[in-house]
DNA sequence: GCGGGATATCCCATATCGGGTTATTCTCGA
DNA sequence: TCGAGAATAACCCGATATGGGATATCCCGC
């Protein structure tokens, strides 16, 4: 988990949700789960299993693969 | 992870790594791991995040963004 | 400063992981 | 059909990670 690749995944999540104008809670209550889990996959407290990265990136807006796609290239 | 899209996951992996004739203890051998750590995973009892799935599939030999754009048809 | 919204922290019971070891199952040649 | 090996599953169990409600902080505009 100090993979520095989990660091780029989750400045691309933020990235996103910011881009996106959505807070941590609007993103929680589209997934119907509370703030402190969006807060902590932020945060690298947690990680995200690819099913929860595509319901991720789903509330947030985001195309799942392009977002897979834009990650990938940054850290494959 | 009674949701049914882990187990499109799970028969995607364990179809690129028969497709490209390998074994897990193959699969083991090239990312360090134990081959219980590709017994879990194919079996569903342990998660693999989008970093983990990026290694799997390098070691596949597979195209890493052509298996995640297959599963998410599958699933998406 | 103050009121709120946004995000980080806490707590802690429960669930998952790691990986070496052992048991099963599968494959196939003789 | 039998047995040797290969391949995969299952076991053990201490170490880690997770879930989510509650609470504390932080950050702004006014």
């Amino acid at each position: 988990m100090h993979d520095p690749r989990y660091a780029a995944l989750r400045a691309l999540l933020i990235a996103e949700r910011e881009r996106a104008g959505l807070t941590q809670v609007d993103i929680a209550g589209r997934m119907g789960k509370p703030q402190s889990y969006v807060s902590k996959y932020e945060r690298g407290e947690r990680r995200l299993d690819l099913v929860e990265f595509l319901d991720v990136s789903k509330a947030l807006g985001a195309d799942p693969l392009a977002t897979v796609k834009k990650l990938f290239e940054r850290i494959a």
